[in-house]
DNA sequence: TTGAAAGCGCTAACAA
DNA sequence: TTGTTAGCGCTTTCAA
């Protein structure tokens, strides 16, 4: 409740000497200034947020709209990635100002409404699509911002990426090294980035082996677990199956091992099963998942640092990064740890 | 970039007049207003959101500190609350302000903080504590806002609450009738508030068919699925182990399945497992898992539409509501699904 | 070493 | 129907 000309009147001095004492400039007495100092404590003041923002005409404030599905929404993803940009925002003593919109045209409202009205200084934007109006808006106008993710288009701004071809390679290499031939993909919508690099990157992987993917075995899902079981079914009901199936998601891949179970294939005996993103649960389930692990806190933390340097007008060193994934070899493809598990569980 | 003062300039009338015509007041001639209307069209007029807070001392904003355990942090239900706030509040012309901070003594600042400096006109909390130094902060500072989740202590704040006795008594219920005796509990540090209610809530509906906890039967977990899997560990190690584990949470629920799969227990025939909150992958693990659902979404929503309401200085109807949750029957529990799939699987 | 004045963009009481 | 004035809380230039 406090304010500087409260301070002011009980020191006696003017709102002007105040401030400066506060801010700890060398043209104050040291005597107003301590004197200032301790008014100011026992008052515990603190600057109105609000009279700062307008009047250095930023808010320190970060954008972050959530792209949501439906309501029944509960992508990992997305808490362990706001934990690491909420962290390290706070860190840095930015705020972060979260709202939710489904995917979809006036989804752009929700970033041209914050601009306009001087709510935050830039954004941090995720699941770029190859065509992404987020960022031709604000790319155009100039407002700053960093993405999780590549797209299409000229416009060269800073963003994080994880190498989705890397990753896709080394999956066809294990895959292929076990012995797999006919491999099966469950994609995501082809407008999202990362769904079609990860494709492309696994047809090219598995070109160099001279092997392909026939279109009857690319699947689009929509990244849910319930969604991974349609697809896998309608994999899994032709008449020449696949011995393995790889998902762009842990999440659609327990849809693909649920779907694989209720029909009774042993997941790793009769079929391999990849997923990507190394959810916790990748970890805990039976059978373990085979995925891609990607560092989503330190890279949400590293997005939101690039970003703060940006607003601060320090050039990051490198304004493009890409991450390199790792691939964490568990039980769903086989090999000496399922059979193991499997007498285990059946015995 | 367009201000008032623009606009004026523009139509040759005052800042005054200017903004009385946005606003529609009737003492505005209507050849003013439809040109200040179509030149603040022109220029993309958007008010200043910061020069609004200044003015009129409030932020139509709403706090969110979210309590982390640590960096790797995916409760799915954060997500899933988030998108209940975060989209019911868009609706309601109000932002969220999202932080995250670990529980802990310094998670308060967090909060006077925010308050001090104005940034925002109230809070909703969540995973109350039942000595909540969050709530007897806001409370004696007659600061607003709605919580999920009771507390002990004498403050009557709003809140929204799901039955964790009833849903308690339904399980107790359920495992009774399926024959159980010897019933285990995985529970949550008793500092929380729902840990204790359902623990308590457990132990009640025992005590009416002459049933009881033994002390070695009752394990405290930190929520993670890594914690369920050893709390279990150690409840069937005893020489006389359970017939029936019920978690406090379905993530802790999924690590006891795993333990018990590891040493060969089917789970639904060997071992009944029970968990709480009805996460999205309890429905398709395998086996799936008899849980508690409690719509968080809609709780989200309803929590942020109270505390609009208090923020309006409309008094709710109700300011403190109590939902019944409903339980789901699945195949982790046994009964006639669980056979039926096991043999699917085993076949 | 200090203070007066102006200004950030807006609203509102009051006067004309 | 319109404009002047003041004020929200703060920083900063300029003058004393």
């Amino acid at each position: 409740m406090a304010t500087l000309k409260e301070i002011a009147e009980k020191v006696g001095k003017s709102v002007t000497t105040v401030s400066r004492a506060l801010h700890g400039y060398d043209d104050v007495s040291p005597e107003t200034r301590l004197l200032v100092n301790q008014v100011a404590e026992d008052l515990g003041y603190t600057p109105n947020i609000n009279a700062l923002r307008l009047q250095k005409q930023s808010t320190d404030t970060i954008g972050f709209v959530i792209p949501t599905y439906g309501p029944r929404f509960t992508d990992p993803f997305f808490t362990e990635f706001l934990a690491g940009i909420g962290n390290t925002a706070t860190r840095l003593g930015y705020d972060i100002l979260v709202s939710t919109h489904p995917i979809g045209d006036e989804e752009l409202f929700s970033y041209q409404n914050k601009v306009n009205s001087y709510r935050v200084d830039g954004f941090i934007l995720v699941r770029t699509r190859r065509d992404d109006a987020r960022i031709k808006y604000l790319c155009n106008i100039n407002f700053p911002f960093v993405a999780f993710g590549r797209s299409e288009g000229e416009c060269p701004y800073a963003f994080v990426d994880v190498d989705n071809r890397y990753a896709m390679k080394m999956i066809a290499d294990h895959l292929v090294k076990l012995g797999h031939q006919r491999i099966a993909y469950i994609s995501a919508p082809d407008y999202l980035m990362f769904a079609n690099e990860r494709l492309e990157g696994l047809q090219e992987a598995l070109h160099e082996y001279e092997l392909s993917i026939p279109d009857a075995m690319i699947r689009v899902g929509n990244l849910t677990q319930m969604s991974g079981l349609e697809q896998s079914e309608v994999i899994l009901n032709h008449p020449d199956p696949p011995t393995a199936i790889v998902s762009c998601n842990d999440l659609m891949a327990f849809g693909v091992i649920r779907a694989a179970q209720k029909r009774g294939l042993v997941i790793g005996k009769d079929l391999a099963v990849v997923g990507y993103d190394d959810i916790p649960q990748a970890e805990h389930s039976i059978p373990s998942l085979t995925t891609i692990h990607q560092p989503i806190y330190k890279i949400g933390s590293t997005v939101c640092e690039m970003l703060v340097q940006i607003l601060r007008g320090e050039e990051p060193e490198v304004r493009q990064k890409v991450i390199k994934p790792t691939l964490i070899i568990r039980e769903s493809c086989g090999g000496h740890p399922v059979s193991v598990l499997v007498k285990e569980v059946n015995s």
